[in-house]
DNA sequence: GTCTATATCCAGATAGAC
DNA sequence: GTCTATCTGGATATAGAC
């Protein structure tokens, strides 16, 4: 007995995977509106009432996978901050890393796209807002720490650390959403472009 | 009589023109789909119905004003490849230019948000699509022309000028739709930072 | 040109059988 | 858990009076 409800509790978790990852799709490709229920269930072939045995709404699919990808965005950059290296290799890192990743990475770049489209939206649910308003700016505020602790060793460009980590995190957020759209077309520019902007010499 | 047909003409030009600056405002902030018809009448002041006098779809204003969007921005495009100054200068003309036209311009950074949201979105009417398709590539062709001709002379980075105007374009953009989101609380990073990625020390 | 009223459609969400 | 059928609301677009 035990047995079957673990199992049962599995299955519904795999349910909710498979769900989440077609939202996530779905969501990155056109956006809250313009995905139906019927899309979703049909990626995920079940029916179309279904979906509501698993999420009460759609808003609710919608809010969680916002979540969720904050807090990846964030989890990242708390692990640059951990990371055992000086303020000007954790940027050059993290910029090789990210573009790395917008290439290969189509879950990643369907992140990019999700939030940037709730940034971006006043039409989205409540929820989403404070997730939105309580989460984003930790990017920019560790990059800023780790630019101003690069400047202070001498290895990092002057100027304002906030506005630095301004042009660092648009600049990458930019280039995997214009990745995102013409995946086949293009390749993600030499890191050095970048890296330039940040380190000395 | 002549007068009269010419006086109503322009009523219905002044008409069409508030719709299309009301309009305009509300795809930017929510997108094509969270938008309504009645939205866009009650910010004119006039009734829902009263619309379609001047329009025969919602999508047909969105296709009108992705065409004026994309065209607005290949105006000035050109105009800064027709500017009478040496490659290097156009660069970091062009980088002040837009952080100032972002930070003061809010018809600007709705019409970046514009053109972003239709980039981004697999879901727009078919013509919207084939209009981005036609028009979008200009600022990075010729973004890259400049480049390479600074090359050339020896005051621009070397490096792949496409990646070079890659990097250019995405960039501001990334910071026209970051500063859209925040009008009152941010300011645009000094021009010297970006100028650096291209300019020669 | 402008309004009110309405036809029509579509999608979110629910009910209930299996 | 899963499906089919359906209720319901809301939005586009149209019709027709003023």
């Amino acid at each position: 007995m035990a047995r079957n409800q673990q199992q049962n509790e599995k299955m519904r978790e795999d349910r909710i995977k498979q769900i989440q990852a077609e939202a996530l799709h779905q969501f990155a490709n056109k956006g809250l509106f313009a995905t139906k229920i019927r899309d979703i269930a049909e990626g995920v072939g079940m029916a179309q009432g279904l979906i509501y045995h698993y999420y009460k709404s759609k808003e609710d699919i919608y809010v969680e996978l916002i979540k969720n990808a904050l807090d990846k965005m964030n989890a990242a950059v708390l692990m640059l901050k951990e990371t055992p290296l000086p303020p000007h290799e954790k940027i050059s890192m993290a910029i090789k890393q990210m573009l790395y990743t917008i290439e290969t990475s189509e879950d990643f770049t369907q992140t990019c796209r999700l939030i940037a489209q709730a940034t971006n939206s006043t039409a989205i649910p409540e929820d989403a807002k404070k997730l939105i308003e309580e989460k984003r700016d930790l990017p920019y505020q560790e990059l800023a720490k780790i630019i101003a602790a690069g400047q202070k060793e001498g290895t990092i460009t002057a100027g304002d650390p906030k506005e630095l980590a301004l042009v660092f995190w648009t600049s990458l957020n930019g280039l995997a959403i214009y990745k995102a759209t013409r995946r086949e077309h293009t390749s993600m520019p030499d890191p050095g472009i970048l890296i330039n902007i940040f380190l000395k010499e």
